[in-house]
DNA sequence: CAGCCTCTTTTCATCGATGTAGATCGGGTC
DNA sequence: GACCCGATCTACATCGATGAAAAGAGGCTG
């Protein structure tokens, strides 16, 4: 930057405010940094910026796992929506560790990032303390509500799953299995949306058969709903209806199904939940519930994005937590009969 | 850091020390600095070290989308080797634009990355200049080799798509679509994928028909490969055999054939590319090329890890560019007859 | 005991930008 | 002509760490 200054014969300072838009400028002097920048092909070094303003512009993001579509998808729609408000974002995965999740928070207090849109699977309520105070704006996606003094962007996974288990019932089956259940505690939106499956269950004077749960602690990859849906149809023999936890795990329940030569939907009905790509080219295309993606990450975004300004101008009042509750939609597609009201 | 070293009873410098791991550090000495550390609750301050110090431990990974599974569980893997050296990984996505990827490479230049794993997918042979000379360490990942004078890990794309249209041959079929072709010439892979499905076609006596072509120009996702063989099936009425240039177009294609009412593999066989985990579980699972992704992250990050090795010790002289090849692997699943010998 | 070596710690300058406060300048006001 | 003002630019300290080099502390050698 002084080798600029020097040629354009200005002092460092102008230079640095030409590039951050200070608007007393010249517009001869303007021109004169500028084309000097050019003909020195000087790159700003953004990591001195960062250390002396304190703000880099970059925020980060941490999910489990890129590999899994929903998060890989969920990642590309909180990159948009970072592009428009000219932010950068960092992605850090986490690998569904409690440690991966852990570090992911801390990141920001070394100042890489000034704030952190982080969607949790390990950290359960216990860790609650560990997301408040945190010295930088947060933002929690997902499941879990860990604590009403941090801004959160949800989805309706009850209503979700129990609007997934009333179309089965709709259409007149009775031997529901629910593919993907965990063990672990942590596991906010398999209890959810199980608990979505029970209400929909007992609205209906129906309970929940313990053989009808096809469990997944491994995760929830496809492979995982194959194997589970094989144990629940060993178990039981004979189901008429499906619901998965989310769409991988669907699929990989439909492949086992198929291979038994069973017909989808008329031998078994399928829903999944989390609307991916996959499911609109899978065989049969897969009933499932969207659960607001794109919305949960614009908002997300925009909810930070605000806190950021926030804290820059001292004069507005820090707003109030934020709960936000993206709206729900049940897409039906092949995988299971039409509803006939 | 000041604090810390105030209430241990050293310098800063010291700190810093025993932060580096610099051996020569009394144990006692070493002890009082980190439960100083511990009672302030201090954090190191990356971007500090990394302005001082110029290396930030962090490596750039651009790839276009993290939706398409194959980026997705490219940039896992790439995440794993990374770890696996101590290194951090910043993502880029480009969008498949050439102004997205000429973005990512400028940001090492700003300093929050050492150097960069570049998949590139917009870029043009015109633009092999841009990837010389970068002032920082950079290996391109994919099919397109711009430059001998950068580092290069790519796979073995004629000889995969030739093994994949070898397997239809061999099985009688004779009547094989193309699906996925794109016009635009930046299409690195898909030129040598359709050469290679070219090259099995002579190597038998038999030439490629224009109208067994399905083309995807939007994009190598599902709802093309769908689209592209309607379009085929639409044109010539009738196939026996498709090569889909990767997995998401070649279950978007079996989508399309199945509901058709044609039999895979019996009516038409499908193989695809790359070996996402979806291929696993399509109905009927997905026959494919292996195009040795893991290995390819793996020696991707050694690759830069030695690059950013050569500058620190300035010793050893630097080594030429490498170009690795990635083994290739045929995966025969349930899409594709079994091969009579 | 001087001289030297190894281990341990410190001093000081520095990486490259920006915040703060103040200098400079031409013109308008009274 | 003195004073003020807004527009424009600059000087200097500073963000928080680390590299280079040297100082201090024992211990060993001859």
């Amino acid at each position: 930057m002084a080798d600029v200054a020097r040629r354009a014969g200005v002092s460092a300072k102008t230079v640095s405010n030409v590039l951050s838009g200070y608007p007393y400028i010249r517009e001869s002097t303007r021109e004169r940094v500028l084309t000097a920048i050019d003909e020195l092909g000087y790159e700003l070094n953004v990591t001195a910026r960062i250390l002396r303003s304190g703000r880099s512009g970059v925020i980060g993001l941490a999910v489990p796992e890129l590999g899994q579509p929903y998060f890989g998808e969920l990642a590309d729609e909180v990159l948009a929506a970072a592009r428009r408000h000219d932010l950068q974002v960092l992605i850090e995965p986490t690998g569904f560790t409690r440690d991966g999740e852990l570090e992911a928070l801390r990141e920001p207090r070394r100042r890489l990032v000034d704030g952190l849109v982080f969607s949790p699977a390990a950290l359960d309520q216990g860790d609650a303390h560990v997301l408040e105070n945190l010295g930088y704006p947060l933002v929690l996606l997902g499941e879990q509500i860990f604590s009403s003094r941090v801004d959160h962007v949800t989805m309706h996974n009850v209503e979700g799953a129990r609007a997934a288990t009333d179309l089965l019932l709709d259409v007149g089956r009775r031997r529901i299995a629910l593919v993907g259940m965990l063990h672990a505690p942590t596991a906010g939106s398999a209890r959810l949306r199980f608990q979505g499956y029970r209400e929909a269950l007992e609205a209906r004077g129906l309970s929940v058969d313990e053989r009808l749960l096809g469990w997944a602690d491994d995760g929830w990859h496809r492979a995982n709903g194959a194997r589970a849906m094989a144990a629940v149809l060993d178990g039981v023999g004979q189901v008429d209806g499906v619901v998965a936890l989310n769409d991988a795990l669907a699929i990989g329940a439909m492949y086992e199904l198929q291979v038994r030569g069973l017909s989808i939907p008329r031998d078994v009905a399928v829903v999944g939940f989390d609307d991916i790509e996959d499911a609109r080219y899978s065989v049969p295309a897969l009933t499932t519930i969207d659960p607001g993606r794109r919305e949960i990450a614009e908002v997300a975004v925009d909810l930070l994005r605000r806190r950021l300004d926030e804290r820059t101008g001292p004069g507005e009042p820090t707003r109030p937590p934020v709960l936000h509750v993206a709206d729900l939609r049940l897409i039906e597609r092949e995988s299971t009969p039409p509803r006939v009201p």
